[in-house]
DNA sequence: CCTCATGGTGAGGTAGCCTCAGCATCGACA
DNA sequence: TGTCGATGCTGAGGCTACCTCACCATGAGG
């Protein structure tokens, strides 16, 4: 089997990501947050004043989804509900001074995460890898 | 933002993984099996005559879960349950001849899956590719 | 105004995990 | 050889994160 085999790629991209997501979980687990809240309050906290149908869309789930993950941030104090001034059927999400705060932690965390994992490529192989990454992305 | 960032990268690599996860998802429709099922019967195919509990590890879910992956397998006649000679406690996992047709198609649409995304890449930038996620990979 | 569309949520259902308890069997040891 | 803790599986019951459907309030265009 070649090492430029599709098979053989498949197989090792695969196994990279989902070292990567354990590691990630494991790095997750002080804010007791699942990967799926902590993208919500990323978006959230990115656009300030997230209608919920926003955050459905941006979650790839259904509005009624988007409910209660909106629920579980507020329940945690990360974010609040307010009334949107403009629509007044529609609710807006703004993040609590503690959303932005664990948002920022997080994002630390996972920059670090990175950091760790391509600290083992060399400069050049990671101009490569993201050359190569953009190509396969389109 | 310098292209060799490890937060690129690491964006890159999920945005990577996304989409190919979302095409094989997309493949895996004519079958009605999820992500989890296509792996179970893999395993058992694998490996003739797979206890339950080996399952369980191969999956890394609890025994008591592994024991729900079989039902839906057998309901789908993909497997069959049977007693382990060498153990009356036990029971072993053999597929169906079905199961194993279905196994196969399964893999072909994966190596299909496969070549198509990678088809994008010249030779050496697969080779190159190849060499550097094994880094990773560990 | 009236009507239809839109934004959010209650009710209720499903899939896929889990733990805990229980039963049969195994294997080691007195 | 009888006993007893360990092992293999599964029933019962619970949780989470989704879903659809129905409903209500509001918006916007004739």
């Amino acid at each position: 089997m070649p090492d430029d085999d599709p098979e053989v790629l498949g197989e090792l991209l695969v196994r990279v990501t989902r070292r990567q997501r354990r590691r990630w979980l494991h790095a997750l687990a002080p804010w007791d947050l699942s990967p799926h809240h902590v993208r919500a309050l990323r978006v959230v906290t990115e656009r300030d004043g997230t209608r919920l149908s926003d955050l459905a869309e941006a979650l790839r789930i259904a509005p009624r989804s988007a409910t209660e993950v909106a629920d579980a941030l507020q329940a945690r104090g990360l974010v609040e509900r307010t009334p949107d001034p403009t629509d007044r059927r529609a609710v807006v999400l703004t993040p609590t001074e503690q959303g932005r705060r664990v948002q920022a932690e997080i994002a630390a965390a996972r920059a670090a995460d990175n950091r760790d994992l391509f600290a083992r490529l060399d400069p050049g192989d990671r101009a490569t890898l993201a050359r190569i990454l953009r190509v396969l992305a389109d």
